[in-house]
DNA sequence: TATTTATTTCAAGAGGTATTGAAATATGGA
DNA sequence: TCCATATTTCAATACCTCTTGAAATAAATA
């Protein structure tokens, strides 16, 4: 992960119609949701949702499977963490007694 | 923070250089730099390093103070963490027994 | 007050991203 | 095979963001 690869991806989540779809993906959990479903829950036609779809999937933030008629999206949460942890490395010179500022 | 307003925090987070200043900043803890040793950092011009972190403190990911001539720039956490916190609320359907599939 | 240092602001041009609706593709069932 | 369902792809248009360099602002010091 560089600095242009991550930018690559917090690009990927800003977008409401992006966020939408992870918040209700990583509360649907190891469930997931249909292309559809998640259509209707954002509130978005089926071109638009495919669009962000594909974004949050290129980007590895969401897993695709097919069932039947229907591909299944899942979040990816080692995606997000590995980004929020790329954020947070060597926080505060690695001091473990400054480690207190980097918690939250 | 609605989607959008995430969105746009993310949106601020989504670029090269910006991450390179965050990351600075993270590392520099609460001794914070200056501007111009951001700058030098991230190798870009007074202009274009400025372009950023206005962009960085309008979305309240960091703090600003003068210093004599220089403005010091610090990393907000808080704002870090709530944006995070945005990202996996109500993480799989707030069932304590999927909850370790939101953890990273 | 005049000068130097530190940083921000501005305008113009280039490049990237989102939306729409129609058409294409893929799958399953009659 | 033919049809219906589920989803993606495409092209056009509109909008937003970044970079550059020059000029403006702010603060400290001589």
């Amino acid at each position: 992960m560089d600095d242009e690869k991550a930018a690559d991806l917090f690009g990927a989540l800003s977008n409401g119609d992006r966020l939408k779809v992870i918040r209700a993906l990583v509360e649907a959990g190891p469930d997931g949701m249909s292309a559809g479903d998640i259509a209707g829950k954002i509130k978005a036609s089926p071109s638009r949702t495919s669009f962000h779809l594909s974004a949050l999937f290129d980007a590895g933030f969401i897993l695709r499977e097919r069932r039947s008629r229907s591909l299944i999206y899942q979040v990816d949460f080692k995606r997000i963490g590995g980004l929020v942890n790329f954020l947070m490395e060597g926080c505060c010179k690695g001091s473990s007694e400054l480690r207190s500022c980097c918690s939250f």
